[in-house]
DNA sequence: GCGTCCAGGTCTACC
DNA sequence: GGTAGACCTGGACGC
């Protein structure tokens, strides 16, 4: 077995912060979401309340999180510890804690949402469950690319030994307030690597190529997320969807914009709890049940989506549906 | 143990 | 512009 090629990175200097959040907002909820999605990296740890994960800004730079509510789901607020190679800077002073909070939702204000719940049982059900957890953003493009790219045509655990695998080999492992965390590799490291190289070490298959494109191709210049944030969903779908092995779907799941990113496992789950029924032929069906959320839940329909993703054990009692083994 | 099938999409060639 | 077929890999399944 080759060696990984795994950097390391010290980060022995820190700075801490409060950040209070627009309420509700469940600290728990958000950051250690029920389905076992990570919030910033699968190598990240959560106990007692708190989380130890990495950041990459988009210069480049990695620096090492602590965070922990002091506050109530009704009064929230978040202490960040920031761990940093250096002593930061005046501008990462002012940088970090915006992305924080950027990256937590902390300042969203979904009460809107949870008026839906007034005539929409689903909604009803999903606010019962899990009231005050926030849809997160990443502060990195790339990582978002790695996760719609490892997703395709592929169960998730198949995703998940590709993701590891990439992260494992070209990823950074960073030390910071006695633990080490393994973040995503940077999009010049895939640059560097070659075709066959990923196939081999990441067991990547086809998506290797494309991998190798769009890190070439955040190299020279893309936007970042926040930049796409700021311009219509449309266009910045379309830009996305530029990139090499990013379609419709891969779009969807690393846009800043509210979306309703079906896949077929997703597209079985939402016609069944839509029609009681499991779905002939989920793909086909992909279409047909977007309309029916941009419709029904509207701009909110993405967070419908991560609801009921985290809360398919509930859903599947409440309504007698089995969602768990679809 | 071995062969076959197919999955939480995307791209391309062909019509 | 619409659509069938190919694409890596590994787990599930049947024999």
């Amino acid at each position: 077995m080759k060696g990984t090629l795994m950097s390391v990175s010290d980060l022995p200097c820190s700075t801490a912060f409060r950040l209070k959040a627009t309420p509700p907002y469940d600290f728990s909820l958000t950051v250690h979401k029920p389905a076992g999605w990570s919030l910033l990296t699968p190598f990240e740890t959560f106990e007692d309340g708190a989380l130890w994960s990495g950041m990459r800004l988009n210069h480049g730079e990695m620096f090492g999180l602590k965070l922990r509510a002091v506050g109530t789901v009704e009064k929230p607020e978040i202490f960040c510890e920031v761990f940093s190679r250096e002593k930061l800077s005046t501008e990462e002073r002012k940088e970090l804690p915006e992305m924080v909070a950027w990256t937590l939702s902390l300042k969203e204000d979904i009460r809107e949402f949870y008026t839906l719940a007034e005539h929409d049982p689903l909604v009803k059900s999903l606010v019962g469950d899990l009231y005050g957890m926030r849809r997160t953003k990443r502060p990195d493009i790339f990582p978002a690319l790695i996760l719609a790219v490892t997703l395709q045509m592929a169960p998730i655990r198949r995703s998940d030994q590709m993701m590891n695998l990439l992260i494992k080999n070209y990823g950074v492992k960073v030390r910071f307030d006695g633990r080490e965390i393994l973040y995503w590799p940077a999009p010049e490291r895939i640059a560097r690597a070659g075709v066959r190289e990923l196939e081999e070490r990441c067991k990547l298959g086809y998506r290797a190529k494309s991998l190798k494109r769009i890190a070439e191709t955040i190299c020279k210049g893309f936007p970042t997320l926040q930049k796409l944030e700021e311009m219509p969903a449309d266009e910045a779908k379309a830009k996305l969807m530029e990139l090499r092995g990013i379609g419709e779907y891969s779009a969807d799941i690393v846009s800043p914009h509210p979306g309703f990113a079906l896949d077929v496992w997703s597209a079985k789950i939402f016609n069944m709890l839509l029609f009681g029924e499991e779905a002939e032929s989920p793909r086909s069906i992909i279409p047909k049940l977007k309309q029916i959320a941009k419709d029904r839940w509207g701009k909110w329909r993405g967070y419908v989506f991560t609801y009921v993703l985290n809360d398919l054990n509930n859903l599947s009692r409440r309504f007698n549906l089995n969602l768990t083994e679809l």
